[in-house]
DNA sequence: AAAAAAT
């Protein structure tokens, strides 16, 4: 059942007609046709870069114009004032550039016609490569011979102009000195690459205008000799699926929208091509910016600086980790990569920041904190990522992303080069990418590491009063618990340095309470969840990862994106009710190619997910206990009488519930023949190859809390 | 009846 295609174009039609955002022109509504991504659509729309407004014209849609907060893209309008404060960068210059000022008053303009500054915005001509991103006609190519220049602030009269020596003497292709300490530090853990031949039969589709071709091995396109050091110090062997496609696509400076799994290798996806491109562009104008003249450290701003590249991620501990990624690909180099995140000391992470910031990874909300303390601008920020986009907008994000996209002062699309990634291509997630990318590429990688590959999936009934003492059982892997002998085959490993056990739970009271329990019974353990404190949650994860602590009780803070190796068992003490939660739970073992067990323990408590249990351990041809069987059979018909759970409402009366909540994607099991009726899980899941997933569950939007009315908790 | 995220 694996790696499913679309075999419903009707339904999906209707779904995405439903939906109907991008095609006025009834492109994308026809039936009986094949989904039509939306960058696919409206191909005769002028190619006017950056033009925003009359693309979202053009869809019928109306938006406030997108930077209506960024006088600067039209030039002049800025007065140079930085919260509040004066901004000598901006003195008389170009003006343009000014910081955003969205308290200023300055909501009021429209970018009339779309035009982001023509000429004046010369302040883009680049020294460096960045002329070939053809589709702009906005570089002032200079070429790439300058060895100097004035500096901006000299244009429009008004001082300050002065030469300024070219930093890019520095040749930034060219690796820095090594550094032993450094590299051991950064290169001695494991291999997190992935390099297990099966990953070659995971399907990827890509789709888009002129589309690059894929790539074989990491030496099939140039990404300069940085890289591809870095690429062997990481013992990178040969790209995954989402980096055979993501990683030419990228270095041909075109947008990208990716539908993959974590896991997937996508980190290395987008760090990759990126860093390359500043590697051998250097830094562009974003050295020459006011970091240079001194003046930035005067009364007001202390250094703001201005990173070239930009990586928001939901949870601080995955921004952690994408920082970590990249610090290993930024050796010997001269790019400096920072991470910002809340709960941490901010005090810290700015004086990091001041000793320069070249790739910022951040989590949205100190990021916003940092640009209102102008402690960061954006204005030069060349390459932008979304990381677990969909995630993001669970978690409520989409006002601080679009300030920080949109209200601000980072270039508008088109100019900038942006990538999303995303589990899932929800409708949320299809917006945005209208909003935030231009003709872009659709890249839909099915899932690696599927769970029917390599995680053995067990469910065990087990009632709330046995749940400890079988949990201790578990761990103990002497006696398998009669009950669970059924299922389980082998015998979980031993929590051990190199056999970690990942114990979820529900809630954050329970996790503590679990902890203390284990601890008690003299088990090496920890805890994360997000009532601890960020150090001790960082602490926990590296107790966890060490090996010091081989049991780590978690909340849904964990479920995501951690890429720990050696996690061997994944136990959900608490079932989630949420399937996809649980997919992505399991996701935690399994990784790299590795083979992984999951126990659940399931009691009544859990009937709300029997059915999508039940869907996904089929999916994932794995044994199904009988009791579960009957008990989804027992619960359809119970429901479907006298109305379901919100969330599981599937099957019936589609378009009805489709605004309430939840169901979204089960009323539409792509699937043709097979209705299953509440199967909401396939989304972003397993089994099922690329379109289905992607295209076609979320098209009703329901899925998504923040889309609907009301989630499983009635908030 | 929850978790996450800026303070």
């Amino acid at each position: 059942m694996s790696h499913v295609v679309v075999d419903n174009p009707h339904g999906l039609d209707q779904q995405l007609a439903a939906l109907d955002l991008n095609s006025p022109d009834g492109q994308g509504g026809g039936t009986g046709r094949r989904y039509i991504p939306p960058h696919l659509r409206n191909k005769d729309a002028p190619k006017n870069a950056g033009n925003a407004y009359s693309a979202a014209r053009q869809c019928g849609y109306t938006v406030a114009p997108v930077n209506l907060y960024s006088p600067g893209w039209d030039g002049g309008r800025s007065n140079g004032f930085v919260n509040g404060y004066h901004d000598n960068r901006t003195n008389g210059g170009f003006g343009g550039r000014g910081p955003p000022r969205n308290d200023r008053g300055f909501g009021n303009y429209e970018n009339k016609d779309g035009n982001w500054g023509g000429p004046r915005d010369a302040a883009y001509s680049s020294f460096g490569g960045r002329n070939d991103r053809a589709k702009t006609g906005f570089y002032n190519d200079r070429g790439a011979g300058s060895r100097g220049r004035y500096e901006r602030g000299g244009f429009a009269g008004g001082g300050n102009t002065r030469w300024v020596e070219d930093v890019r003497e520095e040749d930034w292709s060219k690796p820095t000195a090594p550094n032993e300490r450094l590299e051991h530090e950064l290169f001695s853990g494991s291999n997190t690459g992935i390099n297990f031949e099966k990953y070659d039969d995971i399907p990827v589709e890509a789709t888009g205008s002129n589309c690059p071709p894929h790539i074989e091995s990491f030496h099939d396109v140039d990404m300069g000799e940085i890289i591809m050091g870095n690429i062997n110090l990481s013992r990178y062997d040969r790209p995954t699926p989402v980096q055979k496609h993501a990683i030419p696509i990228i270095k041909s400076k075109r947008d990208l929208m990716a539908c993959a799994q974590t896991g997937s290798g996508k980190t290395a996806a987008f760090l990759l091509p990126v860093l390359s491109q500043i590697y051998t562009e250097g830094p562009g104008d974003a050295l020459q910016a006011p970091k240079n003249t001194g003046q930035e450290n005067g009364r007001y701003g202390r250094r703001k600086q201005y990173p070239i590249s930009l990586v928001l991620a939901p949870t601080r501990e995955l921004a952690l980790q994408i920082y970590d990624e990249a610090r290993k690909f930024a050796y010997r180099s001269r790019v400096r990569p920072c991470v910002v995140y809340g709960g941490a000391d901010i005090g810290q992470q700015i004086r990091d920041l001041e000793r320069g910031c070249h790739l910022l990874v951040a989590t949205p909300g100190r990021l916003v904190d940092m640009m209102e303390r102008g402690k960061i601008g954006l204005d030069y920020c060349n390459y932008l990522v979304l990381d677990e986009a969909d995630r993001m907008l669970d978690m409520g994000f989409e006002p601080q992303i679009r300030r920080i996209v949109e209200q601000d002062t980072m270039p508008p699309k088109g100019i900038r080069q942006t990538m999303m990634f995303s589990a899932t291509f929800p409708k949320e997630i299809q917006i945005l990418a209208r909003d935030f990318l231009e003709d872009y590429i659709f890249l839909a990688v099915g899932r690696v590491g599927s769970t029917s590959e390599n995680i053995t999936q067990k469910v065990v009934w087990v009632e709330e009063t046995d749940k400890r003492s079988f949990l201790l059982d578990l761990l103990n892997a002497t006696v398998i618990p009669s009950e669970v002998q059924e299922n389980v085959t082998e015998a979980p490993e031993k929590p051990g340095k190199d056999s970690l056990t990942l114990v979820f739970v529900e809630t954050k009271k329970g996790a503590d309470a679990l902890e203390d329990f284990l601890y008690r019974e003299g088990y090496a353990c920890t805890s994360i969840h997000g009532d601890r404190s960020q150090r001790d949650r960082e602490e926990a994860l590296h107790q966890f990862r060490s090996g010091r602590c081989p049991i780590l009780v978690a909340t849904a803070v964990a479920a995501r994106g951690l890429d720990i190796c050696n996690v061997k068992h994944v136990i959900n003490f608490d079932l989630p009710s949420d399937i996809e939660e649980y997919v992505h739970r399991i996701g935690r073992t399994g990784r790299v190619g590795n083979l992984g067990l999951a126990t659940s323990f399931f009691n009544d408590k859990n009937s709300n997910i029997t059915k999508d249990l039940l869907d996904i351990l089929v999916e994932a041809k794995q044994e199904v206990p009988s009791w579960l069987e009957s008990l989804a059979y027992e619960h359809q018909h119970k429901s479907s009488s006298r109305g379901r759970s919100k969330r599981f409402s599937g099957g019936f009366g589609a378009r009805d519930y489709r605004q309430t909540s939840g169901g979204g994607g089960s009323f539409n099991s792509n699937r043709g023949g097979r209705n299953t009726g509440g199967h909401g899980g396939n989304r972003g899941f397993g089994g099922g190859g690329f379109g289905g997933n992607f295209y076609s569950n979320d098209g009703y939007g329901g899925n998504y809390s923040h889309s609907g009315s009301v989630d499983w908790w009635g908030n």
